[in-house]
DNA sequence: TCTGGGGTCCTTACTCTA
DNA sequence: TCTGTAGAGTAAGGACCC
């Protein structure tokens, strides 16, 4: 039986913040966006203390300000993030090869070929996070990812939980529904709608009446996820499939030079985004949100791939001229599909 | 009244071609 | 040659994740 870990970083965003400003420590924080919570952004993350407040990643700075007038608002600062996620992920790859990255505060590890017992590696994992860092974790110890990540968000902060098998029943099934990995908001107001709000309401329906539900694809996932099952292997490398940049605007507009300059600008900074990343890429996409939050895309495939400012900034604007503006546009967005690495 | 940004994956519909 | 269809590629939208 393989042994997985899930390890998230605790309120990652906001301790790392605290770190930089001791006199934080204790406080309400939320990040996000601009730091202006006055202006147009969501929360990224809260610390412990601004979520007894109601405030929770997802919800608009502007709702955050209502709930927490007294909250320390600070803008996001994705380098200083991302240079303490690699000390971090460093540390993880001292106890396993088989690491898996799941974003900038969280990863999987397989540490099934350590010596000593898991429960034993997890907290010497903690340890030298923490005297590396500063920063606590929480972690999930479990036979795959699945449940390892289910484990890992029970006992929040600075928590270490094991579930196995034969665990399922007892701790898995009585969590609501949105628990389960897969199961969104909408998912969720469906699965409500038939009466189920808990892991076991969906692990008491046979498979075929899920599908029949849910679709093969998906049923069959709920199917299996819900009892625990789940054999997706830890995956170490990664390719980009697509490199995107948006926008939304303060205020919205329907002035197409305004909408039509941020097309520009979107673009070439995806286009130097590819560059980075050595692709070339093939298809093209452009989307609008107007002020009614309606989204529409339009996409342009070339005849080869292409890393050229012209030729991809010319498919952008022919995928504009496809989309009639005829309310005010909230948000401009550029993504570039079909990548290439190149050789 | 509000609802970011950067991704992945899935479903459905359509078109072209073998 | 005609017709039907399978499959690939493309397009659009939507759900979900951090």
């Amino acid at each position: 039986m393989p042994v997985i870990l899930h390890i998230d970083m605790d309120a990652f965003f906001a301790s790392v913040e605290v770190l930089r400003r001791p006199e934080l420590r204790g406080k309400p924080v939320v990040i996000g966006g601009s730091g202006d919570p006055t202006k147009r952004g969501v929360v990224s993350t809260a610390s412990y203390e601004a979520r007894k407040f109601g405030v929770h990643s997802a919800m608009p700075l502007r709702t955050a300000l209502k709930l927490c007038p007294n909250c320390i608002f600070l803008p996001v600062d994705y380098r200083e993030y991302s240079r303490v996620s690699a000390i971090i992920k460093k540390i993880f790859l001292e106890f396993s090869p088989l690491m898996e990255d799941v974003g900038i505060d969280e990863a999987y590890l397989d540490i099934t070929n350590r010596p000593e017992a898991p429960e034993t590696t997890a907290s010497f994992i903690k340890k030298r996070i923490l005297g590396a860092t500063g920063l606590t974790c929480s972690i999930g110890l479990a036979p795959n990812k699945l449940l390892a990540k289910i484990a890992s968000d029970m006992n929040k902060p600075d928590g270490l939980t094991v579930v196995g098998m034969d665990d399922v029943a007892r701790l898995i099934w009585p969590l609501a529904a949105r628990k389960l990995p897969g199961i969104g908001p909408k998912t969720e107001e469906h699965l409500k709608g038939l009466g189920i709000n808990t892991i076991g309401g969906v692990a008491a329906k046979s498979i075929e009446w899920l599908q029949a539900e849910f679709g093969q694809s998906y049923g069959h996932y709920l199917y299996e996820a819900s009892r625990g099952i789940h054999e997706s292997p830890i995956v170490t490398s990664w390719e980009p499939k697509s490199i995107s940049r948006e926008e939304t605007y303060e205020i919205d507009t329907a002035n197409w030079q305004a909408i039509a300059k941020t097309l520009a600008w979107l673009t070439s900074e995806v286009v130097d985004s590819l560059k980075d990343e050595s692709c070339k890429a093939k298809t093209v996409t452009v989307k609008i949100r107007f002020e009614d939050f309606k989204t529409l895309t339009r996409a342009k495939t070339l005849p080869e791939e292409s890393d050229s400012l012209e030729t991809l900034r010319r498919a952008a604007f022919e995928c504009l001229g496809r989309i009639r503006i005829e309310k005010r546009v909230r948000l401009v967005g550029v993504r570039l599909s079909s990548l290439k690495r190149q050789e």
